[in-house]
DNA sequence: CATGCCTATTTCCTATAGGATCTTCAATAT
DNA sequence: ATATTGAAGATCCTATAGGAAATAGGCATG
């Protein structure tokens, strides 16, 4: 994500290193993201504007516009005078709607995506090939028993890395937008379901189920795969949310 | 502790129905969607943060954070230390991609909303007898040349209501929120080609047909005539969109 | 002992003020 | 005549202060 920024510094010699012109505003909306997203802060804890304006050694405006920002997210919710609150982990019926608004985005974007440019299919092989290998080294420290938080965030990078390959080559705006409003609605739903992850050989294989079909030349087959992957996806992750 | 709450509500009813608490930032939200959504102010203006604090009578914070929510909707856009302007209108390509994601969202709905219970299709057609009314006055208004402007928002607002109808029955949050995401950007299409509307007749032949596909129970019916519908009114925008 | 009421503190919400930046417009040099 | 430069005005952005509401705790009462 930074690497536009540091191409600009390799060529101007980091002449304009502060020089970014995005309003605090957006800087500490990044702050309080990466916080909810880390998990630190749990679900329903209130998130007191003038305590964040002060460890961020800012006035509470710009804090404000950036909680605004984050209601629209769904992270966080607001009740008028009472104040922000990280919002409640998802039910099961809200996971079962999760599922079924990304089922609708992905199984659109392959079939928008289909026939498939060639520098497409490089980039989701790459993808592919970095989902893998960090996949492989969640079985290897899965089998050791430690749970690396660090590694599976990787993991979940490159798994969110992979689909939104596709969601870049559809072409259209508004879905790739949507496709990244459900994105924190699924952090969300890791964190809730938080026994790790356990389903890499089964993605893996999916993944490469779908790079195949696009390599296929069948007009139907990215759909269909992407379909299989993500109801997949749905029914694991559904049985372990009825287990707990 | 929240049971003698409940309580209390029930005991008391309706009394403090009207008891809304929402602060000042959503009445400014609502001043400002309505400003916009009247098209008086041309694309590409300068909406003056503190200009409008003065219009309303209020600070210049509450109006601050209404823009912020605005922006992620779309209809204004935000430039670093430059303020906001109304969003510029559609191209071509943003209209396709838009109509494709319009398609998407509304064929889901329709398949999940299959098969569909009897309150709905009650709501459906009181909702398509509205359209149907208004549209025939619509029909009869353009037959003596004048293009009242109040008229043919009830009808936009009668064929969105329409739509919600289905929206509002397939039980999904995410997918009801992106549609009326959505909405907005279908608003600033209608004022982009402005020549008011030219196809009520087959709105309202398309209209029945999908509520006579609900009647059906053809478990394939309603998607494939909301799909027909969707098409039409595409392909209908799109040529007026080439001819100017 | 449980319940309702009252007060104090904390927090949110709005208003106002000052510093930094952009835009506009006029004047000047080429 | 055109482009550049400079300053005035307006606007945005941030910080600080005060009023209003909600929460927590203590106290009186049935």
């Amino acid at each position: 994500m930074l690497s536009s920024a540091a191409d600009e510094a390799d060529v101007l010699g980091g002449l304009n290193a502060t020089f970014e012109r995005r309003g605090l505003r957006d800087h500490v909306y990044d702050s309080i993201l990466q916080l909810l997203l880390s998990g630190e802060v749990p679900p329903g804890s209130r998130l007191s504007i003038d305590t964040i304006a002060r460890r961020l050694t800012v006035s509470p405006t710009p804090v404000r516009e950036a909680m605004v920002q984050l209601e629209r997210t769904g992270l966080v919710t607001r009740e008028a005078l009472k104040g922000y609150r990280v919002a409640p982990p998802l039910n099961t019926s809200q996971l079962a709607e999760l599922f079924e608004a990304r089922l609708m985005l992905e199984t659109t974007a392959a079939r928008l995506t289909t026939p498939a440019r060639p520098p497409m299919i490089d980039e989701l092989r790459a993808a592919e090939d970095q989902h893998r290998s960090i996949g492989e080294a969640v079985i290897g420290a899965m089998g050791s028993g430690s749970a690396d938080v660090a590694l599976t965030a990787a993991y979940f990078a490159a798994d969110a890395a992979f689909h939104r390959v596709v969601f870049r080559h559809c072409r259209n705006h508004y879905i790739q937008e949507m496709s990244e409003g459900l994105g924190a609605q699924l952090h969300r739903m890791r964190q809730s379901v938080q026994h790790g992850v356990t389903d890499v050989r089964e993605a893996i294989a999916e993944h490469d189920a779908i790079v195949a079909a696009y390599e296929s030349q069948d007009a139907a087959a990215p759909e269909a795969a992407m379909r299989l992957h993500i109801e997949g996806v749905r029914s694991r992750s559904l049985d372990i949310a009825d287990q707990s």
